[in-house]
DNA sequence: TTTGTTATCGAACACTTTGTTCTCTTTTAT
DNA sequence: ATAAAAGAGAACAAAGTGTTCGATAACAAA
């Protein structure tokens, strides 16, 4: 890929990060957008056909990221394969956060918090749903399973919404510990 | 109230439903909502500054009247005071939004979901919170308040948004249950 | 029924944003 | 060195925003 392309693509996504920081995605204008990646307006278009378009491609970029991180884990471990196992897939994640890679923190506390945590929701049933087959867990409730993944991605961002509008005062490994915790009957 | 106002606010509200079930929010402009709503232009702004007002108004509408009936539910039972208690809050809750009053449903199952979503977060994180103060109850687990009652509304309202995307299959009785086998170590 | 008040209407306004097209210049890979 | 590709910048029509104005109709209260 062209260097130009690069350096185009990575300016106006910083870019975007840092308007959203600032304002909710609906009042961010496509011009300010430009504006503050300081390129031209054409070179916008070249790139993304609407803001829409640009909000899904940094959310792949991000999600992408992060989730393929953690099936490098399950690949090791599972979901909570140990009882003490500090490896879990859910304490690497939180982490990975904490370290603030591309800056999913200041998405994530964002006025548009809300979009970016739909996406991390989204990407996040998929690593479920897929240790959910591979264990071929015997289900000792009666539940869904549907039903029980959702549950553990749902629960999971929204304690981790939580955790960052409250300033992470939280180490991950003590927050993973909180997330034993309350899915202590089904995981 | 002049009767003038009731119906073009009602007009309004409804104009929006409507375009929100079609069409993500971000997409509606205040034209079309004043051309499905059929009224002046000017009549819109005077009863609304933006977009983003009505939808406040909206949301204090709907869920102002949802979270005020559970209210009046928790007076006579706890948040889940009796083991066996088909009263519980949650549960009246549940067969609230299956009456599907105000067509609730509709806009969680619209493409804005998320924000509706959050509304209802925020409106239930009151409700779970006032609880939590008066009982006064004890706290079997070593986990932070506010750390639970986020996970409660939290995971409760995924959960709705669950059941209304897999077309609300199960009873709110049914939903209920599951709900109090994965909350089963906190509730 | 009459009267004063007030909501609504519709047209017009200046302004911003959008997405596209054009030509010209610069950078890149080979 | 050269051809291909990417970016800059100006200009454009189209659509949306929020406001102002005067005229009309509906309202509540006497």
């Amino acid at each position: 890929m062209d260097r130009r392309q690069q350096k185009t693509r990575a300016a106006i996504f910083a870019a975007f990060s840092t308007l959203l920081a600032e304002k909710n995605y609906n009042k961010i204008t496509v011009q300010e957008i430009i504006d503050t990646a300081n390129i031209g307006r054409t070179t916008f278009y070249a790139h993304f056909e609407t803001k829409d378009d640009l909000l899904k491609a940094l959310c792949e970029d991000l999600f992408g990221h992060i989730v393929s991180s953690a099936i490098d884990c399950t690949h090791t471990h599972g979901l909570y394969s140990e009882q003490s196992a500090p490896e879990s897939v859910f304490c690497h994640l939180l982490q990975h956060l904490q370290e603030n890679d591309k800056n999913i923190i200041g998405l994530l506390s964002s006025e548009s918090s809300e979009i970016f945590l739909r996406y991390f929701k989204d990407s996040l049933n998929g690593l479920v749903r897929s240790q959910f087959v591979n264990q071929n867990r015997k289900n000792n409730t009666d539940l869904p399973q549907d039903f029980l993944i959702n549950h553990i991605s749902g629960s999971f961002v929204e304690m981790v919404l939580w955790w960052i509008k409250g300033r992470m005062k939280q180490k991950p490994e003590e927050l993973d510990g909180y997330f034993r915790a309350v899915m202590e009957p089904i995981l």
